[in-house]
DNA sequence: ATGTAC
């Protein structure tokens, strides 16, 4: 499949025809500037998602895919919630990565002086890296309470208050979940792991509100110019992966025992209504909710550490948490699904009901590490997503590119003109998220509103950024 | 993304 075989069907929308044995056609939300540094595999995998069994309307990517095992990152693929599958290519090996902002009652001026010890003491305190280390030793009955009830259960030891999953996308906690179907390996894995930020472009952020579209949204959402917000963005570390890895190797026995034709190997599905779909979609479940409490456990300290710099003055509260590698049973065109979101954010209108009052679901979008964030609210037209939106700048370099294109000392320099401090735990891993990394976050953003599928609230403006 | 291989 190459580009030239795309269809313009709307000012943003790319449609792929079907051909083969695709059952629907792909969707490619982007403009002309992305489509030229899109990597052609994006439409390969687009189409080859369009293959799978009972795929509902269409393959969609969004403007800010990339390549990914199976499906491309930013790729989103429904199917009926009765007789369709769940694919772990869909979700992608780290469960819930997701992003969570949390805004202060501290304006920049008042903030400023301490943004370096601050960011020092976060650096400090975080587990982060490949390593070791979480900030909550729990042993496996308790973590399995978390796998099970996810940020709720970490409230009811008095850990965060009902702010935090009131602000949180299905309130931290999935239901259906199930820990104890969770090998030992993964909880084993989980156990260390707990309250820890990770590595590749798993990251925190300082930022400040730099350019506010809405005002009565940014009010909405307790916002306005110059407030600094932190933002976290991380997943289910270890626990996630090994659930995958777990569920990789035996949906690849199935597929291999059924005789089933896939376009890629790394498209292994199962009914969701087998057994093993049932048990995969619980372990899912419990991986997300493992992601939602690993993200609280962080979103806490930090809270613990401004709160206390302050001396009480300060308050430091959830905007949202955003998911961004997960399947959720939902409803869409009258009909109950599997959304699989791959490196996408779930995006409901207002109208749905669905997230904050008079507001939807927000939607955080961050960039690259010198660009600082986005924050949408999703228009009705999503529905033509599946409700879902863009996560990111999307990566334009793959990691191996990055660190052969990229030296540390000009990448410090562009944040250091941009005025933005910086940690990080290993060089190669810095390299690899160099902001010239990322395609442009402001032609995402443009796609998207453009494109009329969502509303623009505000733009935050980086001024410490920690690599894991 | 990931104790970057079973």
């Amino acid at each position: 499949m190459s580009k030239h075989n795309l269809k313009q069907i709307d000012r943003f929308v790319f449609e792929m025809p079907p051909q083969g044995m695709m059952k629907v056609p792909g969707r490619i939300y982007l403009n002309q500037t992305l489509l030229d540094q899109m990597d052609s595999n994006v439409l390969t995998q687009v189409s080859n998602v369009a293959c799978l069994p009972g795929i509902l309307k269409y393959s969609l990517a969004m403007p800010d895919a990339h390549w990914g095992y199976g499906f491309p990152i930013g790729g989103v693929a429904a199917f009926p919630a009765d007789s369709g599958i769940i694919s772990p290519g869909g979700i992608g090996y780290d469960i819930n990565c997701g992003i969570r902002m949390l805004k202060t009652n501290l304006n920049y001026d008042q903030f400023q002086s301490q943004i370096k010890s601050v960011t020092d003491q976060i650096f400090q305190e975080i587990p982060m890296g490949l390593g070791r280390g979480g900030l909550l030793k729990t042993n496996k009955t308790e973590l399995i309470k978390i796998l099970d009830r996810g940020c709720q259960w970490l409230v009811e030891q008095g850990i965060g208050d009902s702010g935090d999953i009131f602000h949180c996308e299905d309130r931290g906690s999935l239901d259906g979940a199930d820990g104890k179907l969770v090998s030992s390996h993964a909880v084993d894995r989980g156990l260390s792991q707990l309250g820890s930020l990770g590595s590749g472009n798993h990251f925190i952020e300082l930022g400040i509100v730099e350019q506010v579209y809405s005002d009565k949204l940014a009010y909405k959402l307790g916002l306005k110019n110059n407030d600094v917000v932190v933002s976290i963005h991380t997943g289910s570390r270890g626990l996630g992966h090994q659930i995958t890895t777990d569920w990789v190797r035996t949906l690849g026995k199935y597929v291999k025992n059924q005789n089933i034709e896939l376009p890629d190997r790394q498209l292994i599905y199962t009914p969701l209504n087998s057994s093993n779909g049932k048990k995969y979609l619980k372990e899912m479940q419990a991986g997300a909710n493992y992601a939602f409490a690993n993200r609280h456990l962080i979103a806490h300290r930090i809270r613990n550490i401004i709160e206390t710099r302050f001396k009480k003055s300060a308050q430091v509260e959830l905007v949202y948490d955003c998911c961004h590698n997960i399947a959720k049973i939902e409803n869409h065109f009258n009909q109950k699904v599997i959304v699989h979101r791959k490196g996408a954010t779930r995006a409901f209108s207002v109208k749905s009901g669905m997230g904050l009052p008079g507001l939807g679901t927000p939607v955080i979008i961050p960039g690259s590490m010198s660009t600082g964030s986005y924050l949408l609210i999703p228009t009705d037209k999503c529905e033509q997503t599946f409700a879902s939106l863009a996560h990111g700048a999307g990566r334009l370099l793959s990691r191996k590119k990055a660190k052969q294109a990229f030296h540390i000392d000009k990448i410090q320099k562009i944040l250091l003109n941009n005025s933005i401090y910086f940690k990080f735990t290993t060089e190669s891993g810095f390299k690899e998220e160099a902001p010239g990394a990322y395609k442009s976050l402001t032609d995402v953003v443009n796609v998207i509103v453009e494109s009329g599928l969502g509303e623009l609230v505000l733009r935050t403006k980086p001024v410490a950024n920690i690599k894991g």
